[in-house]
DNA sequence: GGGTTAATAT
DNA sequence: AATATTAACC
């Protein structure tokens, strides 16, 4: 109804009175490395009373983008500007916030016309721009997002926008036709009401009952950003809708759809427990990045591919995913896991797996499953989270890195928005799957690795993200592993609730002290320990803090398909296909070799030593809780640890605990915010 | 009305 | 069997 009649308003009417004032205040980001162009431009914008934002990079302008992409309405760029070309700024943008672009060049060359069409360019204007010429842009915000959602000043800060990532699916088709169309094709459901029927062939077939609601791929990120946007505390049915602004799309659907994804972060939730916090604090970016390549073109080729084909497109093949994960993976893998981490296990894959790094092959098998295992579920939240990749098929590794540093790094913009946690998406429940001794010792392994590979990351990381956004979140993340290294080994870490606390606290308050040098954590190798639980510190630190702000949301549709993968990767597969990562990174890759050989030996020892020390450790805790359940004590531990309760020896996974602890907050909502992070904290 | 959970239908 | 929809209950 309530969609219908916005639509029904909107298309009877295209002007934008609908919207209050609407095209007065709209949002313009204006990009163009002239200065005296950016100024000009700048002025007249704001004659037409816009809100005018500016800047003379495009690579800027894209992170600003990233940052918030329900910053800005409309983006007037520049073509011809050094650091970026203004047609792979208007793809980029076109591909992942789906905003309307319009072409700015002194040259009106009709080739170059349309070339800015083709890239998916909303207009293209021809310097010196006239003011009529401006006054009129704010057309295509509508055309872009075809309908508004009604009351759309109503929230506060920003308004609802017209967010939506790109929903073009376009990306998906194995055929390759990525290139723009205007508009999504999606699938949304449909338009008008009763008679009309839409030429769309998919559902809908009839009009009378409307079809059920297909939760797509594009859809479910719309719903986790608008989950993201208001935080999971307060994404309720209504207010997603709005958010989401799909028309078709009921209340009634969302909810359910909440219903599940809820169900879904539960069980993420139990899940993570600490292996997956080690993994994915650790690997975090490695991870993300395997995550993302891997990922993304699972996604993407799923049709195409024979894994998922069973996930069709179509949909919620995440959930499916989830929902065996979850269940059987989840489970089993607890177990597993549990079991395992206990045993010692042997080095065989570790050594390879180290090797692999060594020589830093680039080879990444996407294909792959166990790297989905690992990093799959962080990477493919992050990547969900990002969103920004998964519709474009090509994704640059500038693209991949800045996701992956978004991911670790950057909690504050990328996060803010996406809500992910860390540690609640990660999908430990991969990991136990591998099969024996591998997850653990990847995991485990993994994590002296990762740490390494993080910090290394982080360093290069600023180097190479054109964004400086992440460089303060890295630090904070690294400051914070720093801190808790050297604070505490790592068993005291865990035992001692409290310290999780303070370092989350300081992490969230954007500690500086900590000045950090992970160069000692890294090459230190005594600390090898306790950068392990800086590391899962860190990363339940991360998680906690995420969490309390946002909620983790997207990683459900990646899960789901690394949840199917995931069966074997290799230790060495995921390395290597790290290593190429970072050995894009030249600084980057350099320092990791260079530490590779200590790390070599470190990993075996530690991996062996770590798998079987850290999980003793890690019992010892657990039993330690029993012994002396301390009510306090078990914040964090119990997420962490706790699993106690039922699981085998030391299931890291916490399970009940975790899941106790979401129905607590769960029920109690909107206190939930406080009991979270004292939870969590 | 709106949200959440449980049941039901597909 | 999984998921969307509907019903029921705050």
């Amino acid at each position: 109804m309530t969609v219908e009649e916005i639509r029904g308003s909107m298309g009877g009417g295209e002007r934008g009175n609908n919207y209050d004032h609407f095209p007065i205040g709209m949002r313009v980001l204006a990009v163009d490395d002239d200065p005296i162009c950016l100024k000009l431009l700048d002025g007249l914008l704001r004659k037409c009373q816009y809100q005018v934002t500016t800047t003379s990079q495009a690579r800027m302008a894209l992170k600003m983008l990233r940052e918030n992409r329900d910053r800005f309405d409309l983006v007037i760029s520049d073509v011809h500007m050094p650091d970026m070309d203004g047609f792979k700024l208007l793809e980029l943008v076109g591909l992942e916030m789906d905003l309307p672009v319009i072409m700015l060049s002194a040259n009106s060359d009709t080739k170059l016309v349309r070339k800015g069409i083709d890239h998916g360019a909303c207009d293209y204007l021809v310097k010196p721009v006239r003011i009529e010429e401006l006054r009129n842009i704010w057309q295509h915000v509508i055309r872009k997002k075809k309908v508004e959602p009604k009351s759309q000043s109503k929230s506060n800060d920003q308004d609802k926008a017209y967010q939506v990532s790109g929903e073009s699916g376009r990306g998906q088709s194995p055929t390759g036709n990525v290139d723009q169309n205007g508009k999504c094709n999606k699938k949304r459901k449909d338009e008008e009401d009763e008679n009309d029927e839409n030429g769309n062939d998919n559902e809908d077939p009839t009009t009378q009952k409307r079809a059920r609601v297909v939760w797509s791929i594009e859809l479910h990120r719309k719903f986790v950003a608008a989950v993201g946007q208001l935080g999971i505390e307060k994404a309720v049915p209504k207010r997603i809708l709005d958010l989401m602004n799909v028309d078709g799309l009921t209340r009634e659907n969302v909810a359910s759809h909440l219903q599940k994804y809820r169900l879904y972060l539960k069980r993420i939730n139990s899940v993570q427990t600490q292996q997956a916090n080690m993994v994915a604090a650790l690997g975090g970016r490695d991870y993300v990045r395997m995550g993302s390549l891997d990922g993304l073109g699972d996604f993407r080729t799923l049709g195409g591919s024979g894994r998922y084909t069973h996930a069709a497109l179509s949909s919620y093949s995440s959930g499916g995913m989830l929902g065996r994960l979850n269940s059987a993976a989840g489970l089993s893998v607890r177990n597993l896991a549990a079991s395992q981490l206990l045993q010692p296990s042997h080095g065989q894959n570790l050594s390879n797996s180290i090797n692999a790094f060594t020589k830093l092959n680039p080879n990444i098998p996407p294909a792959s499953q166990n790297t989905s295992l690992f990093q799959g579920i962080p990477a493919s939240l992050e990547l969900d989270q990002l969103q920004q990749n998964k519709s474009s098929a090509h994704i640059p590794l500038d693209e991949s890195r800045l996701l992956t540093s978004d991911v670790l790094g950057c909690s504050n913009n990328s996060l803010s928005n996406v809500p992910n946690n860390p540690m609640l998406l990660q999908g430990n429940p991969q990991q136990p799957l591998t099969g024996g001794g591998f997850g653990n010792q990847h995991s485990q392994n993994m994590t002296p690795f990762s740490s390494d590979s993080f910090n290394t990351g982080v360093n290069g990381s600023s180097n190479f993200l054109e964004h400086g956004r992440c460089n303060e979140n890295w630090q904070n993340s690294v400051q914070l592993s720093k801190f808790q290294s050297n604070s505490f080994p790592l068993t005291e870490s865990f035992i001692n609730s409290h310290l999780p606390q303070s370092s989350v606290r300081e992490a969230t308050t954007h500690l500086q002290n900590s000045p950090l040098d992970f160069t000692s954590t890294t090459s230190v190798s005594p600390p090898f320990e306790d950068s392990r639980g800086e590391i899962q510190y860190r990363q339940s630190m991360a998680g906690a803090v995420q969490s309390m702000n946002q909620t983790p949301s997207q990683a459900w549709a990646d899960n789901k398909q690394h949840y199917s993968h995931n069966s074997n990767n290799t230790f060495g597969n995921n390395l290597s296909s790290q290593v190429p990562n970072d050995g894009s990174m030249a600084s980057l890759s350099h320092s990791m070799n260079q530490r590779n050989e200590n790390f070599g030996r470190r990993m075996d020892i530690s991996l062996i030593g770590r798998s079987s020390g850290g999980s003793s450790t890690l019992v010892q805790h657990t039993e330690h809780e029993k012994l002396t359940p301390d009510s306090r004590t078990r914040s964090n531990e119990d997420y962490l640890l706790e699993p106690t309760k039922q699981q085998v020896g030391f299931s890291p996974q916490g399970y009940d605990s975790l899941d106790d602890l979401m129905t607590a907050m769960k029920r109690e909502q909107d206190g939930g915010m406080l009991d979270e992070g004292t939870i969590w904290i």
